[in-house]
DNA sequence: TGGCAGGGTCATA
DNA sequence: TATGACCCTGCC
């Protein structure tokens, strides 16, 4: 692994915080600077904000050159797309979300692996954020490649033990005992039937990121243990499907204040559909962040 | 210290 | 359409 610097000038509508607490991931840990460090797919990053540029330092494979990062960078946390311009839409005769967004205008939409997220989000069924965040570490430690640096990395924050997320190769080695072990709880025979589904092409990741929303949805909901929440939140994460509106218990509630009553989550979904339309996950982001934020 | 809820899903009635 | 079971922390 090699360490890889890049520097993004004059950055609108970013914030480290809202970003990476508002609930999309799970491997992201604030530093002592304020800077905050991950790991992602094939790597490990460390993003820092300095006034409005972002600077973003990574431990990637030698082979990747400065190009493909800071692409692949972009990517990741969203950069290329216009989220004033999204924001002042939304926000038109909308008061309540209008509040929301003010609250949380730096928030973007992470550009995940599917692949983990699939896993990640089934973990999350019925469980507190604490420990998906450790069962994930679990899991990543005991199938994983550890991340190995040839030099010690300049940036300190880049120094220490990680460990990427196990590609679904690695993860068919484990027994359901064994994930059993990673603390999934009752959610481990999902996990494992997940990974072979994968391996065995009932499943495309590839084509989730390639087919509409509604197509996507429904390969996704073919899953054990994914329903119509964690199917939306890998989509929205890792698929670029900024329609996607997962509803969970702080989307339940804050929709039941300020624009729906209703039990049904199915009604829910269809409001918002037709309220936010493209970006009905952009406006979830705000909602959800706000409401948890200021409970 | 004990008891319960926690970013849901699935099966059953 | 509603209810309970499912693991097992984390937090009050």
């Amino acid at each position: 692994m090699k360490e890889y610097k890049a520097i993004f000038k004059n950055i609108d509508c970013f914030d480290l915080k809202q970003t990476f607490t508002c609930g999309q991931c799970f491997r992201w840990h604030e530093n002592k600077d304020s800077s905050y460090t991950g790991v992602i797919k094939d790597g490990v990053l460390n993003v820092a904000k300095k006034g409005k540029d972002v600077v973003v330092t990574g431990l990637f494979d030698e082979s990747l050159g400065q190009q493909d990062f800071e692409a692949a960078i972009k990517h990741y946390l969203d950069l290329d797309r216009d989220y004033k311009a999204i924001q002042k839409q939304l926000s038109k005769d909308d008061k309540s979300l209008k509040e929301a967004i003010s609250y949380g205008e730096g928030i973007r939409i992470l550009n995940q692996d599917p692949w983990e997220m699939l896993i990640s989000f089934i973990t999350s069924a019925c469980n507190n954020i604490p420990r998906i965040s450790k069962t994930i570490e679990n899991i990543s430690k005991m199938f994983g490649k550890r991340v190995i640096s040839q030099k010690e990395p300049q940036n300190e924050a880049l120094r220490g033990e990680f460990y990427l997320f196990p590609s679904p190769e690695e993860l068919k080695k484990a027994s359901v005992e064994e994930l059993r072990a990673c603390n999934l709880g009752f959610r481990d025979k999902y996990v494992y039937e997940a990974t072979r589904s994968v391996l065995e092409g009932k499943l495309s990741l590839e084509s989730l990121l390639e087919s509409e929303y509604s197509e996507a949805k429904a390969e996704l909901l073919k899953l054990n243990g994914v329903g119509s929440k964690v199917a939306d939140c890998i989509l929205l994460f890792s698929c670029g499907k900024t329609e996607a509106f997962p509803v969970d218990t702080w989307i339940k509630k804050i929709m039941n204040e300020l624009y729906i009553e209703s039990k049904d989550v199915k009604k829910i979904e269809q409001f918002a559909h037709q309220q936010f339309g493209k970006y009905g996950g952009i406006a979830q982001q705000y909602l959800f962040y706000y409401k948890r934020e200021t409970s």
